[in-house]
DNA sequence: CGTAAAGCCTAGTAAATCTATAGATAAATA
DNA sequence: TATTTATCTATAGATTTACTAGGCTTTACG
């Protein structure tokens, strides 16, 4: 289950990829219109321009955007940035590894070998989908449906 | 990154999987063997009876023991009754459903959209797992490294 | 240069969840 | 009835999540 935090991100980038030629969006506007607690926001926005997904310009002028085109940022990098991790046991991460206490030896414990395939399957996943994919899927739904209610009208 | 109630549960099921015709084994025992805390692993044993994974006879000669064979519990199954759920988000949850309050609409939410492919990964791979495949797993690891070894003397 | 507009940074708090423990109770067996 | 074992209630400590306060720094512009 994704934390609010990354909820609150994916709605912040979506917003942010919605912008004209990367124009920069204000944190106070931003948690107004998509209702997040502002200094929450802030610090959202922080970690990820920290990662790398995100630019900013301070003063007067300045704010939020994207560093790279929508199609070129994954639910993957989002997730790792936000929730730190993409693996579902320590053992297996590759940004934050630890071994796991619990098992004594990684070579052989079963946990850990069948947990391989979960993580590759997520990180499958996650890093095949952009925000471009899931802006897309919206506006999909969205003239689909109006399409539907043309119908019925 | 799953519990470590999760973890607990999955060592304390590979051992009562390698159990002779379902013969039952103590809490305390399990406890002992696996290093688990014995209060946390009593109430673990106890989610996974009501869960309907284990079963457990009262009194002297009692204990606790698979309630099927190994090759037709999951780990979905397990996951499912430990951490609640596997959906990624509250409103793709099956067993716990609940609208997500930050997006407004449902049919159109983007995070919802990409979600469900996630979730679909997920839980085909989770329930495609089952406990039998862990412990095989483990197996061939260890005789795999065993052969190594042999061959290196 | 000075001032207003913005993000940046440090610190901390309240609530929820996770991990774990204690102690009394109920059921089964002999 | 005595013993063994799981079950229930209740709670405490640790960690994580969600969020807030307030001052600092950088930039634009008159």
């Amino acid at each position: 289950m994704i934390s609010k935090k990354t909820k609150y991100a994916l709605k912040a980038l979506i917003h942010l990829a919605g912008q004209p030629s990367n124009q920069p969006i204000l944190i106070a506007d931003l948690a107004r219109v998509e209702n997040i607690p502002k200094k929450f926001l802030e610090f959202i926005l922080l970690s990820l321009r920290k990662g790398g997904v995100l630019q900013s310009r301070v003063g007067k002028g300045g704010g939020y955007f994207l560093a790279a085109p929508p199609s070129a940022i994954t639910l993957g990098a989002i997730i790792r940035i936000l929730e730190g991790d993409l693996a579902p046991v320590q053992c297996l991460s590759t940004t934050n590894y630890a071994s796991c206490e619990e098992c004594g030896d990684e070579g052989t414990c079963g946990i850990r070998l069948v947990m391989i395939d979960v993580d590759t399957a997520l990180t499958t996943v996650l890093d095949g989908l952009t925000l471009a994919e899931m802006i897309n899927r919206s506006e999909t739904a969205r003239t689909t449906r109006a399409n539907v209610v043309d119908f019925t009208i």
